[in-house]
DNA sequence: TTGTAAGCGTTATCAC
DNA sequence: GTGATAACGCTTACAA
């Protein structure tokens, strides 16, 4: 067992505004006006404190400084992961247009699981976050109870249900789903599949197939849906799925991959199998995930507006903090859409 | 312009330590010590503690102990981007690691501008963070500074330079460049290019040339090096590469591109213009993103240990606290490597 | 095992 | 425009 590097505890020899007031010849709130509303402080004491910051080194202590005004400039996100091609853009928009404002990002991923999701906001809430932003519409009676009772701006991000609480940036799921069902009931297909999510808690996925499905059997189709191994990797299972509905004695003539993932998988065993695409089968993904493009034949998906998503719910949140200007209100409800990327595979 | 929404400051109603310390029964500093040595405390009134907490909904506040404390449970990572395929499994491998143990992931991106990275480690550095994670060896004097003389334990990781002070947790890229050079060799190709990334900044892809070149020198065979022009998007550089090489008199026979994309964007040019690959020209790429196992023909490529440098970068920033234990010294030199994976584009 | 007292470094409040 | 003073909610140090 090692020892904890022994840190001296009282800040000892630490610059603090003090150490900068003395220098300077004011008194430590003079400084502390000087880094926040330096309008405040005349010009030549401005100049001189600016000089001793610089000789000294000072860094300011945003934990001491977020204790006492009970608002750190941090803004808490949890988002179900962040290595996978969805999320990263909306988090990379998200962090940049913080950053921009001077605001750090505290981050944790959920993987999908609500009670994940109810730790990270637990831990996250006592940094006393300026405002704390979700994934999702789905959590746990735990966390729903700490987002009613904070009195921080809250954000729900990709789903968008104006009836919920939280400012809502995102898009309807479920419109997708109808989306896609009419753009491949317009291409003429008839014998329409839909491929499940492998991942258990994904459950926007399924409010894509409801809407899909839905949409299917009002136009008259009768829609398939396969539901592949749930401990499958997704390009395992859109594999899967592509060997079992081509082996069946009617085969579907498209199909809707509830994401990229999966798509890839299918598309990729369809033509081992020696199927032409689009000829033999359609495929339709969604996500529009970094290599859906570089496919042969390339993937028709549909794209979210994930980066979109992250810029606008920083936006709301700097705007609800009295950061960024509003004209008047700050917007609660901000549907965005997806939009529908027509390549070479439908 | 709108009113910043009014927040009580003086937490007035807030639940704090006295508030559960009162209701009981015990001093504060036992309901301190209930949760951070609950050893100490006796199950009777950990019991008592424990239903008090529950009933109140008591969220210690993370702020006042980092301050009391100068050492707060939050790690800050500074990456070169979020959403970009190769450092995103480095990112989730840390801060899953880290939640794991009770730690925050405070984070910022720095495009790979050492400028962008200072103003973050400087910003990072008010949190009083109790480790300071960054990618890559280049900063800026100012960094340098900062990281001499913070107080804390620091980690470079992806780079990996035994002489410098901070803990290494990387590869050598230069050896990466010889050990693609050594491999393009051995199958028998012998008009071999390399192309350069188009990201200005990317300073270790320049290492992965360097150690490229110099080995194919040492093999008797003349490296080619081709630079794109420097605002391109990297699958676009790719191919305006593949294009430019492929059209002159002598052509390659073997090209490694500094990363997949690239690579990708060649490989699809090169279809697009009736190659065959590998046969009329062999295709090496760096990073194994997602999408290399799904193109066709698959793509060879040099598999960094991504997701392993975070997971080890938090192991040791959490043996470096003491959270975790190790038999000795924490170790401060972590030599990884990159596995070459053999596809079918070469 | 438990408690008392004294800060940690900043900002809100109010007075000048 | 500037300053003195008192918090903010917790933990360290020391005592019982």
């Amino acid at each position: 067992m090692n020892e904890q590097k022994p840190r001296k505890r009282r800040g000892a020899g630490r610059v603090t505004l003090n150490t900068v007031a003395r220098q300077a010849g004011v008194s430590a709130i003079t400084v502390s006006r000087y880094f926040n509303q330096p309008e405040q402080v005349s010009p030549e004491r401005r100049e001189r404190i600016a000089q001793v910051v610089a000789q000294l080194g000072y860094v300011p202590n945003l934990v001491a400084g977020g204790l006492a005004s009970a608002r750190g400039k941090i803004v808490a996100m949890v988002t179900p992961n962040i290595s996978g091609p969805i999320f990263a853009n909306t988090l990379q928009g998200f962090s940049d247009t913080l950053s921009r404002h001077g605001y750090q990002l505290l981050l944790a991923s959920s993987y999908f699981s609500i009670e994940q999701e109810e730790s990270a906001v637990r831990a996250f809430l006592g940094w006393s976050p300026a405002a704390l932003v979700l994934t999702s519409r789905f959590h746990s009676p735990g966390t729903e109870k700490m987002i009613a009772e904070a009195d921080i701006p809250i954000v729900e991000t990709w789903d968008y249900v104006p009836e919920r609480a939280p400012l809502q940036v995102g898009f309807s799921h479920y419109e997708v789903g109808v989306t896609a069902a009419r753009y491949l009931h317009g291409k003429g297909y008839r014998r329409i599949a839909f491929v499940q999510n492998s991942a258990v808690g994904d459950l926007s996925a399924l409010e894509r197939r409801d809407g899909f499905t839905a949409t299917l059997s009002e136009l008259g189709v009768h829609p398939w849906v396969f539901v592949p191994d749930a401990d499958r990797a997704p390009f395992e299972a859109g594999k899967q799925a592509m060997e079992a509905l081509m082996g069946q004695a009617i085969t579907p003539d498209a199909i809707f991959f509830a994401n990229d993932n999966l798509a890839a998988g299918g598309l990729l065993a369809g033509q081992r199998a020696g199927l032409s695409i689009p000829q033999d089968c359609a495929v339709l993904g969604f996500g529009d995930y970094p290599f859906a493009h570089m496919l042969l034949p390339s993937l028709s998906t549909l794209q979210p507006p994930a980066l979109e998503i992250g810029v606008l719910a920083a936006t709301r949140v700097l705007q609800s903090l009295g950061v960024l200007a509003t004209d008047e209100e700050v917007e609660r409800l901000n549907l965005l859409h997806c939009q529908l990327i027509e390549r070479e595979s439908t």
